[in-house]
This record gives C-alpha cells, structure tokens and sequence, in this order.
DNA sequence: CCTAACAAGACTTTTTTTATCCTTTTAGGG
DNA sequence: CCCTAAAAGGATAAAAAAAGTCTTGTTAGG
C-alpha cells in the first residue's frame, strides 16, 4: 500500500534532474525526458502541472524549454510530490470533518493522523536542492 | 497519495469489531458487516484472508462465526493492514534491490526507506486492544 | 439429510493509472 | 510576414487495479 504512482515518481525525477542543472539553463522537454527515462508525452503533463503552480517556468518557441522556478533550496520534496499526487492522504477521513461519519470517536483516525504529519514531515524536510546533490 | 483502499478500511473496521467483542463470542459475517456498514460479500473475501493467516479464526455450520486469531493486545495494525493491502512501499525501489536500476546512486531512495520505517513504526505501535478501548 | 455458515473461485463493473495524439498558442529568426 | 521550434491544452484510448457480486463447494450441527 501507499505506493507512489508512476507519474509522482517521474515527476521527481524530472524536477530533480532540473534542480542539477546550472542555474538559467533552460532545458527542453525532450532532453529532460530522455535523460530520465520517461515518456515525452507524459512529462509533458507533469511539467505543465508544474509550470501552473510556479515550481518549474517554461518558455515556448525556439529557445524556449524548462527551468526551476525557484531556487533549489526552496523547493521541497512535499510539494513535488502533492503538486502530481494530490495532498497526502492515508484515509479519506484525515481530509476534513464529515468525510466519514464515524470519526467523531473513532479510535483508528488519529493512527492516520499522525501518519500523515509523519509523511509530512519527511517530505518537507528535503529539498531539491538536497537530492541534486548541491 | 498514500490512500488506503476500501478493503483496507473494512478490513480494520471488522477485526477492530471482533477484537471489542467479549473473549470467546463467535461472531457471524452477516452480523459484523451490518455493525461496520461493509458489504458483507465483501468481508468475507477480507476475512478469509484474515483466517489464512491466523489473525482470525473461523468455525463453519450452525452456531459457526469468527473470533479473533490472538489476544488483541497481540496484534498490531500493521499486520492487519498488511494482510490485506501487502507491504508498505511508498516507492517500488523499497521493495528490494534492482527494483529500480537507479537506486545505486539515488539520492531519494533513502526518503522512501525512511518513509517506508516510520509508517511501519506508527502502525506496528498500535494493537487491536488499543483501538477496541481495551 | 437438512440447514447454517464459511471457503473458494470466477466474473463483472467501476475507477484510476498510464499513456498517446492532435490542435492551438507563443516566440524567435530569416 | 512567414516558417519553424517548442510548450499548452484537450480528447481519447488502453491497461491495470479496485470494488463488489455470484455460484458452487465444504464443513458442521441438529
Ligand atoms: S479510520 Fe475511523 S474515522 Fe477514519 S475512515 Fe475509518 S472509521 Fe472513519
Ligand atoms: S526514488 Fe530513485 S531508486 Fe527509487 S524508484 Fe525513483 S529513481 Fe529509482
């Protein structure tokens, strides 16, 4: 269980391999693509998700490609990983009040609430600038 | 990211049922699926997996049912989870060696193991007396 | 031998994942 | 102004997984 799907770990890869790069370096598509082993057309998708949050800018046409959008040390693993993924959610009941109506005294919910911080935590506390190595 | 499936909410929804009932009271499917709202078609397929393995015991015929494999302090929600959803693997690169042939040099990798032990940590902390109420 | 209850396996439906393709928009350069 | 490069966006399709159902078999009690 819990598995990261194969676009989460794409994307990762993509971006990480972005954040070793030298900074301005705007990288195309396809060069990112094949470098990490990913289908164009694919990356493609996560690379637009990306680029609408602000993690990644992109320029189009001739010279155009792909480059971080912030510093590497800014960016965290957290948010690679939610902005394909979707929030981290060990059951449907850590999303809000009322996703299920057994909550209120359920004694397994706080079991997944602390998972989730736990998650959490692991992920925010890596950076890109941490997996591409400086 | 990270959601338990259905099966693995029933799952823990049902044994938890089993494990709140008095020591010895053998339980039927029909009667523990309509406590814990689960179709209880479905229940049954979580809870012959559950008698494979020991968690729950399961006596046919009249006056047959389920009651738990163990004392409920003795096991955890680890176990259960992991009965019916597999192993926790936040990334297959968990799983073992040459499940991703990056894994020598990936800088990741050691955020899955960790992710993978701390999840099994909080899940393996917790037993099916604690979440019955004792 | 009849009925109760779980076991096992096949099967179906729905949802999610994993793509691919095609058209559109934007930008640079001759 | 046109041609080409490159990303954006939308539709679609194929494959896999999840969720649930059905039928038949097995075991046991009365
Ligand atoms: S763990 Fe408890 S609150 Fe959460 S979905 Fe299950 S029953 Fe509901
Ligand atoms: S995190 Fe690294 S080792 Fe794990 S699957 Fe991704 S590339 Fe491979």
């Amino acid at each position: 269980m819990m598995e990261l799907t194969r676009k989460g770990e794409y994307a990762i890869r993509g971006i990480v391999y972005l954040a070793a790069q030298p900074v301005d370096r705007v990288c195309l598509l396809s060069d990112i693509a094949a470098a990490v082993d990913v289908p164009a057309t694919f990356l493609a998708k996560i690379f637009q998700q990306f680029s609408k949050i602000g993690l990644v800018k992109s320029y189009r046409g001739t010279g155009g490609g792909f480059l971080l959008g912030r510093v590497p040390e800014k960016i965290t693993l957290l948010e690679v990983v939610e902005a394909v993924e979707g929030p981290i959610i060990p059951n449907r009941c850590v999303v809000g009040a009322g996703e299920c109506a057994r909550d209120v005294s359920c004694t397994v919910h706080p079991v997944w609430k602390k998972v989730q911080e736990q998650v959490r935590a692991a992920l925010e506390g890596v950076t890109l600038k941490d997996l591409a190595g400086g």
